[in-house]
RNA sequence: GCCGAUGUAGCUCAGUGGUAGAGCAACUGCAUGGUAAGCAGUAGGUCGCCAGUUCAAUCCUGGCCAUCGGCUCCA
């Protein structure tokens, strides 16, 4: 085995449990079992599912196999033989397996008893698995595909040391803290009712203030770069969607209705709403380009079952802009959009992977153009001197993009922003500019959103930050803690100051012990605490301290002011 | 949509074929307390929804809804 190679020792434990289960369930069928960034897995065809006992059992016969120290042995197979043998077996997906092998001879490796047709490497023996656990159990498509027969899918983890394996799960563990729906709820930021439907997100005030300044902030950002504000409505005529051709194309996303004989759909997306005001009058090669921004509201009918909290909703706001430009200023126009999201990932800290999405199977418009169209963001990407993936077939049904994602607490990474090139919404609505000799061009037209919807980033944002938010996005930056009841006059007279700075102020005038409204603060994560008693009201002054449980002792309000307005400038993370 | 699990008080969770409990929170009172939970009392539940089995269902069966872990799809 390649020394100490992680993903070789995860993909042999997989062929472990394979084993396994062969032992326990000897009906069972195999799929695939590779290493993934986290573990391994490996699919098997099972009429009843697993039971967490089966999972137990399992496991312990692993362990058994691990202990026995059997020998990978590499065997090469005549495709005629390793054909007879998977038949004899009736692997039937191993047999699709080879179908798509090349070459003449086969590898399998076996463990005891037990052969599967492998091309490696492996380790060298079982006994060279230290640590694994069995994480857990779900239904999976075979290759992925959701007209192919759904298998039983077993995930499980394997390092070189129980130290690592400890340190693995404890960190799942510490991500679960940070779960923006754990934190949702205990932060009483937001909450989703059955009673009101899936997917769709209510903000209590705490929620609806750190999106409100997360909207500010980006809206400003918006027009310091030159776009201009529109509002368009929540929902339109089908005649317009099908001109668009979201009817033909994204229906089954839809909310339709009817109403006095006309049919309506709410708006899945807000780029036709935008379309109408380039084109309500003509424009000009001067005029370009023209950047609409709107923060739009969309609805789309999401599968049930692919719901998750704020990070996958049926009804989102999208911080939604339109670029109408010239093909000469295409590259520009991305580069700037590409630029812009990255300038504001950085403000919240993040890390980030850049993406480039090309045509899928389904999609409008002819092929030449979706060439220049995927050509052009190369270019500006190249051009920008950024790393990039391809996404080959992941662009949307009306043009390829850029996407950009980011990690959320366990890893999961989210498409957030997304810059995306459309030549076809200018053809179907005709979008033009007169050009300097006089004649008509058509256009082309970008659709980009950087936060990508303001449910999602805030979703990732609460992980990112472990509810621990800076200082000016929390919803609540002071909180004021009087000691005892005769201390209520002075604690609101420092709340009114820090008010009338615009800082956002809560006071804490119950009847309870200082230890029990710290721990409460503590809890809401609150970046200062000020703890007023007799010595801070004889001196004008607070005590400090912070939600890293540092105290800095007394500090004069006028102090506190001044460095908390610092941070809230800078915007410190 | 698919596979599996789950759904009991505001929150976290026990529990049983004879219509339910704990801790925290809430409320009331006592205590006026200096950096993560002071003490006592009170109130709070169509046991997700709808059917069925049963003398009797929160518990058993079926359907639906929602949530969780995945798959698929996506901002």
């Amino acid at each position: 085995m390649a020394k100490r190679d992680l993903a070789t020792l995860r993909h042999s434990t997989a062929h472990i449990l394979a084993q396994a289960v062969k032992e326990l369930f000897p009906k069972v069928k195999l799929g695939i079992g590779p290493s993934i960034p986290d573990g391994f897995y490996y699919d098997f065809e099972k009429k009843e599912p697993f039971t967490p006992e089966d999972l137990k059992r399992i496991e312990k016969r692993m362990a058994e196999i691990i202990e026995k120290d059997l020998p990978f042995k590499k065997r090469m197979l005549e495709r005629e033989e390793a054909q007879r043998l998977l038949k004899r077996d009736k692997e039937r997906f191993k047999l699709e397996l080879l179908k798509g092998l090349k070459g003449k001879r086969i590898s399998f490796y076996a463990t005891g008893d037990f052969n599967d047709l492998c091309k490696g490497p492996h380790i060298k023996s079982t006994k060279e698995v230290e640590a694994f656990k069995l994480t857990s159990m779900a239904g999976a498509y075979w290759r992925g595909k959701e007209t192919n027969p759904m298998l039983q899918r077993i995930y499980g983890t394997a390092f070189f040391t129980k130290e690592e394996l400890d340190e693995y799960l404890r960190n799942i563990e510490e991500a679960k803290k940070r779960d923006h729906r754990k934190l949702g709820k205990s932060l009483d930021l937001f909450s989703i009712h059955d009673e009101a439907g899936a997917g769709l997100v209510i903000y209590h005030p705490k929620g609806a203030i750190l999106r409100k300044i997360i909207e500010d902030f980006i809206e400003e950002e918006h027009e310091k770069r030159g776009y201009q504000s529109v509002i368009t409505p929540h929902m339109y005529r089908i005649d317009l969607w099908k001109r668009s051709g979201h009817y033909d194309f994204y229906r089954q996303l839809m909310y339709f209705f009817e109403i006095e004989n006309q049919e309506y759909a709410i708006k899945p997306m807000n780029c036709p709403g935008h379309v109408l005001v380039y084109k309500s009058k003509i424009r000009s090669y001067r005029d370009l380009p023209i950047r609409y921004f709107e923060l739009g509201t969309v609805y789309r009918h999401e599968r049930s079952g692919v719901m998750h909290g704020l990070m996958r909703a049926r009804g989102f706001t999208q911080d939604d802009g339109h670029i109408f430009c010239t093909p000469e200023q295409l590259k520009e126009e991305i580069e700037k959009a590409v630029f812009f999201a990255l300038d504001i990932l950085k403000t919240f800290g993040f890390g980030y992977k850049l993406i480039l999405s090309t045509r899928p199977e389904d999609y409008i418009g002819s092929k030449k153009n979706w060439e220049q169209a995927t050509e052009a963001l190369k270019e500006a990407l190249k051009e920008s001197g950024l790393d990039y993936e391809i996404a080959p077939g992941e662009g949307a049904f009306y043009g390829p993009k850029i996407d950009i994602q980011i990690a959320d607490a366990l890893g999961r990474l989210w498409q957030c922003s997304t810059i995306q090139v459309d030549f076809n919404f200018p053809e179907k609505f005709n979008l033009s500019y007169t050009g300097r000799d006089g004649k008509r061009y058509r256009c082309i037209m970008i659709h980009r959103a950087l936060l990508g919807s303001m449910e999602r980033f805030l979703g990732v944002l609460i992980e990112h930050y472990g509810g621990a938010f800076p200082v000016w996005i929390s919803p609540v930056q002071v909180k004021i803690l009087p000691i005892a009841e005769r201390h209520m006059e002075y604690a609101l007279e420092v709340k009114g100051r820090l008010e009338r700075e615009n800082l956002r102020v809560e006071l804490d005038s119950r009847n309870e012990k200082i230890g029990y409204k710290i721990r409460e603060a503590q809890l809401e994560k609150i970046p200062y605490m000020l703890v007023l008693g007799d010595k801070e009201a004889k001196s004008g002054s607070v005590a400090l301290r912070l939600r890293s449980e540092e105290d800095l002792g007394q500090v004069k309000v006028d102090e506190f002011v001044s460095k908390v307005s610092r941070e809230i400038k800078r915007k410190k993370n």
